[in-house]
DNA sequence: ACGGCTTAAACC
DNA sequence: TGGTTTAAG
């Protein structure tokens, strides 16, 4: 909710920092010698030279921009060096720049409150820094002031001067009768400089930024003009220039933490004829709550006034992740086993992240949501609405594909209208699947004390991932037209698509002379079928089969894994309690328990931990059961991992309110979590 | 029915 | 709530 007037709002120094051409850089930074050249990265170099998701300023000089094909960048620039987004498991990988734009916020952070608004910008509250400046060293006690600051853009000052603007820049932030606003703003704009330059010397990375202190809108100016001055600047709001810059703003450039671009833009125009910001103001607050309802019309009135009422938000890592694609047109898929297939990769890759975020970040996400888009074959104009389908997620690759697949399937039934539909004719004509993507989200801390279990669980966890690759052996009978399909040219969505049409699948069990298979992760039901999965390899015999050699023999996968498999080999007990409890409730007794609908079998059995799971706020369920941990199980495990766990075993704690489950006693580890959790 | 993929947030 | 929709980049 927007508040008029935040208690705060005396006199705070907001930036909002921007990467200039983001990925380009990154990409320049790995190949220096890219570096001035005009530079695009592109994505799936096959269709018409592929999508253009970033450009460098060397580029848009040549007209390229952002979203032409590989093609016309050529076209309109023939110098032009395209770079492809990296492809993992045929699709694009933004890993790296994921860790550039971590590298960014870990030197933004140390100097005020920091918040990641995307991963290549940041806003900063440089309040408490100004302030400090400005009383230990306010700039007009410094003998020289950064160069990088003085050539600030201040809204709302002439630069024609050539070379005396700097100067005046200078006067401008040493006037001795500025009042305290614009005296904080400019300590803050030497401490932009500052950190614009240590960005660039510890991370090779250009940025730009803005900062104002308008107590309005704080957000939305920084974004506004940091944009304005690209690349390598850096610009100033101060207070005088606010009128003026909102009321001569168009306002479908309006910018508060989304909104106006769109359909509620278009209408102010074209309803109430509304240009700008300015025309706005003319507006009651009860005329607009007339057009758009309460809240909106409210938030209309406040931000026509610069109004935002938002503060930075300390947050500096993202709160959900997601693996996603798109399979437009032609390629999208037709069958359950195709979908099921790149299900299991999107749940590949987002696995990964999860556990690299249970690493880094010692936090733990609690629902998987899967989403897709599909249109009937028939009905060409039914493309819209695919329901997305949550469950609570358990950790562990082969769960995460497993839920994932059980969530389409249950989204599939109620698309297609509740019943029908054999699961196995993978001949069918009706639905055509065009995106899918599995996110996970409701991240929580993981509360401390409990670091090293939850490594333990971790690694208990990232270990099938491999297996899941390669030992569970899945036979992909491809024909001979298929295989030929996949010559080494071929686009890896064109290789990856091929199964779909002409495969007859067999599932086979699990290797089970893998010593590290798990039942609880490669079980029964988490037979995956898994085509040629490597969508980058090749789908050779040859291949397919040092693939499975790479299952059973662990080694060299990565060093992480490598890791997990040291920690495995003493104690296998641990698995034992999973397998244990997964087996105590395989899936089909477990949907004879639920007596529900149809259509919510399936999600409920993607729910899996079915006891549980209202555990407030932490709402975490890797589902096991504490109590069903023996003694001698806890015996054999590190004397570390048995404080720990004992640490939450408070057998008299009870959390399980909620709608009581048949098994009201149930309690997961997690419910132990609450009560420690803050 | 080719601009792909991610994230966030409002709203119902 | 979960699910849908909108938006941005």
């Amino acid at each position: 909710m927007p508040v008029a007037r935040p208690e705060t709002s005396d006199a705070r120094v907001i930036a909002h920092v921007d990467m200039d051409c983001f990925y380009v850089q990154v990409e320049q930074r790995r190949q220096p010698e890219l570096r001035g050249l005009p530079t695009a990265v592109v994505q799936y170099n096959e269709w018409q030279g592929g999508g253009l998701i970033a450009v460098s300023y060397e580029a848009r000089k040549c007209g390229v921009k952002r979203s032409m094909r590989g093609d016309e960048a050529k076209a309109a620039c023939p110098e032009i060096q395209l770079v492809q987004v990296p492809v993992a498991r045929g699709k694009a990988d933004l890993n790296t720049y994921r860790s550039a734009g971590s590298e960014v916020v870990s030197i933004l952070a140390q100097s005020g409150r920091c918040e990641r608004a995307s991963i290549d910008e940041v806003y900063l509250d440089l309040t408490d820094a100004a302030e400090s400046m400005l009383a230990d060293a306010p700039p007009e006690s410094l003998e020289s002031i950064d160069e990088e600051a003085l050539k600030s853009h201040i809204l709302g000052m002439s630069r024609e001067d050539g070379d005396d603007f700097k100067e005046s820049v200078r006067e401008w932030i040493c006037r001795k009768d500025a009042d305290r606003r614009d005296k904080l703003l400019g300590c803050g704009m030497i401490i932009v400089a500052e950190l614009r330059k240590q960005v660039l010397k510890e991370t090779e990375f250009s940025c730009s930024a803005a900062s104002n202190n308008t107590e309005l809108n704080k957000q939305m100016l920084a974004k506004l003009s940091s944009g304005m001055n690209k690349p390598a600047q850096q610009t100033v709001v101060p207070y005088s220039a606010v009128q003026e810059l909102l009321s001569s703003l168009p306002i479908k450039k309006m910018y508060v933490r989304k909104q106006l671009g769109g359909k509620l833009g278009t209408s102010l125009q074209t309803d109430l004829g509304v240009d700008t910001v300015g025309d706005l103001l003319q507006f009651s607050e009860t005329k607009l709550q007339e057009h758009y309802g309460v809240n909106t019309g409210t938030w209309l009135w406040n931000i026509s006034r610069g109004i935002s009422g938002e503060e930075v938000q300390g947050r500096l890592l993202p709160k959900s992740h997601g693996s996603g694609k798109t399979f437009p047109g032609p390629r999208a898929l037709k069958s359950l086993s195709t979908v099921q297939h790149w299900l299991n990769s999107l749940s590949e890759e987002l696995s990964e992240r999860l556990s690299s975020d249970v690493e880094q970040n010692k936090r733990m996400a609690s629902t998987l949501t899967l989403h897709a888009s599909a249109f009937r074959s028939k009905d060409s104009d039914s493309h819209k609405k695919f329901p997305s389908k949550s469950c609570p997620l358990r950790y562990g690759v082969a769960k995460i594909q497993e839920d994932a697949f059980n969530l389409f399937q249950a989204a599939l039934r109620e698309y297609m209208g509740t019943f029908g539909m054999k699961p196995q004719g993978n001949k069918q004509e009706t639905w055509r699947i065009t995106g899918l993507s599995v996110s996970a989200s409701k991240i929580v801390d993981i509360p401390s004390g409990t670091s090293s279990i939850m490594r333990y669980f971790q690694s208990q966890s990232t270990v099938p991932s491999c297996a899941a690759d390669g030992c569970v052996q899945e036979h992909v009978a491809m024909t001979p037209s298929a295989s030929e399909g996949c010559s080494e040219q071929r686009s890896v969505e064109t290789q990856a698509t091929v199964p779909e049409e002409d495969t007859s699948v067999t599932y086979t069990l699990p290797n089970s002379e893998n010593q590290y298979k798990d039942n609880d992760l490669v079980s029964e039901k988490d037979v995956v079928f898994c085509p040629s999965n490597n969508a980058t390899d090749v789908p050779t015999q040859s291949q397919s089969q040092s693939q499975s050699n790479k299952g059973t023999q662990i080694k060299k996968t990565g060093r992480k894994i490598n890791n997990s498999k040291e920690q495995n080999l003493g104690m296998p007990s641990i698995v034992d309690i999973f397998k244990n409890y997964n087996n105590a409730t395989p899936q089909s007794k477990q949907e004879t328990q639920e007596d529900s609908t149809v259509s919510s079998s399936t999600s409920k059995r993607a729910n899996f931990s079915s006891s549980s799971s209202h555990c407030g706020e932490v709402n975490q369920d890797w589902g096991y059961k504490i109590d069903e941990i023996d003694q001698s199980v806890m015996d054999e495990l590190p004397v570390e991992i048995q404080r720990e766990l004992r640490s939450f075993i408070r057998p008299n704690k009870r959390f399980n309110t909620g709608k009581g489950k048949s098994d009201g006693s149930a309690s997961s580890i997690a419910h132990y979590f609450q009560p420690l959790n803050r």
